[in-house]
DNA sequence: ACATGTATGCGCGTTCCGCGCAATAGCTCT
DNA sequence: AGAGCTATTGCGCGGAACGCGCATACATGT
């Protein structure tokens, strides 16, 4: 253990760790440095005072500029449950494949996955996964086109269903607003029922990317039925008997599980 | 007060306050709008989760990690020249009509104008367009769809085509790399070429916009021919002779003036 | 008229913050 | 070596800010 310099040294680490990744909470920080919150606290009002870094409500934020678009999905809600999801789906690709991305905030963190993909073509239907991969030279973006939905930011309607007609997927990727004991998937109106019905069959493999608030929950009534089978990808805040419910309808479900932030770099010992 | 579409609008000039000051106290804001305390944690919860602020102890800071694309604009080049050309194209376009942008940062431009106004529907083949206008919901959007070109940031190839075939237009504005004394529109490649010839014939009127540097330019060797007439709009700093020339092929050339600067916010009628 | 959805204010328990105090470690000066 | 100074850390406490649930008011659509 290096205390000697350790206050500089520790502070200098918190900024890279925060400008690298976007956000650090007090409570990581703490656990990761084995210090007490008061520390990590007077380390990042230093920092503050420095400039270095803009405090949150339980941590900090860098003010740099990121060279990533990551802080919008960070900020967001349930990003964890999502990244783990989108991690997941990501193994699932291989390299050469065609694969079709939904609109949605967890299809968008698929894609910022696939940023360092190489040999990968892409079509889409959403304008955050179309951002994520717009500058992304090594892979090949596809945009379905249509109405731009302003809620959902994903595209609808007769434009997109006959973009749809003229491709066929490898993979395909939906969000979803929320998932019954059925297997029904709920969305905000009948278009895009339609629209992620008519996904699903032009692609080989179907997932579904839902984290644990959007099952068992219907905050619409318009229901898409998949085609069996199809694979719901989700994160370990399911309830095991939802899921096996589903599981007895014919659909694979998928557990995607959290890593800790900075269980890589863990001290040795530890109570 | 407004109290119909108040909630929107309030959280709309709390982005803009942010972002102008970099930070907001929520005490500051609710004194500001007369409400409490808990609608502006409310409102900043919100608009955290949309991306649009991230949140501090006590308030919200700006979030530019998505460099905003009026912010790139604002530091691209040219960028009084093609706000001159954007305003006065913004201003031949009447409510209810249906248009088509082009991709490119000019026509860009004019999508910004474009945010504030009613009743209309655009179409696009650039993701610059389509960013400007996917949060605004007096705007209905419809993109085109198609591959994307990572350099123009534009939708071009068969899908693009198809789409165009299935609508028409009042007016199209295009964009270009160079034009030439003969009115030949240059770009980077034939897709592009045969693209912009396909959206003029689509639409009723046809605005090319291009400012000084673009004129009698030809950084590539593919060629695009408009059917006459069509209005060139371009800025005060074109050469007379060179748009005299263009006059002679039969095209419309209009000189967009730049508004001096302090001129620009001048709310004239407050009505 | 009725139901529905959104927006708001208020009260409550919880979380997090900042400050003061005491203890430890490293360093300098006599 | 011993005294004293400074920097850093842990702990506890009062207070500030937060999120949540509930009730109310307004606008909208059936």
């Amino acid at each position: 253990m290096t205390t000697a310099t350790g206050s500089r040294e520790r502070r200098d680490q918190i900024v890279r760790l925060a400008t690298e990744t976007g956000l650090a909470s007090v409570d990581e920080l703490s656990r990761m440095f084995g210090v007490t919150a008061s520390t990590i606290r007077r380390d990042l009002a230093r920092l503050t005072a420095e400039g270095r870094l803009a405090r949150t409500y339980g941590g900090a934020i860098a003010v740099t500029a990121h060279p990533e678009s990551s802080l919008r999905q960070r900020i967001g809600e349930d990003f964890h449950a999502k990244q783990a999801i989108a991690r997941w789906a990501a193994t699932q690709i291989q390299a050469g494949e065609t694969i079709l991305l939904d609109a949605g905030s967890t299809v968008g963190a698929l894609a910022h996955e696939l940023r360092h993909a190489d040999l990968l073509t892409v079509a889409t239907t959403g304008l955050t996964a179309l951002l994520e991969l717009a500058d992304v030279e090594t892979v090949h973006v596809e945009c379905l086109g249509g109405t731009l939905r302003p809620l959902s930011q994903g595209f609808v309607g007769p434009l997109t269903e006959a973009a749809l007609e003229r491709m066929t997927f490898d993979r395909v990727f939906l969000g979803t607003d929320g998932i019954n004991a059925d297997g029904g998937i709920c969305e905000a109106d009948l278009r895009q029922t339609r629209l992620k019905e008519l996904m699903a069959r032009r692609a080989t493999q179907v997932y579904v990317l839902a984290h644990a608030a959007k099952l068992n929950h219907s905050p619409f009534h318009a229901w898409a039925r998949l085609p069996l089978p199809w694979t719901l990808v989700t994160d370990a805040h399911a309830d095991p008997d939802f899921l096996d419910t589903l599981r007895t309808h014919g659909i694979h479900v998928v557990v995607a599980t959290h890593q800790p932030p900075g269980a890589a770099d863990r001290p040795a010992t530890d109570g």
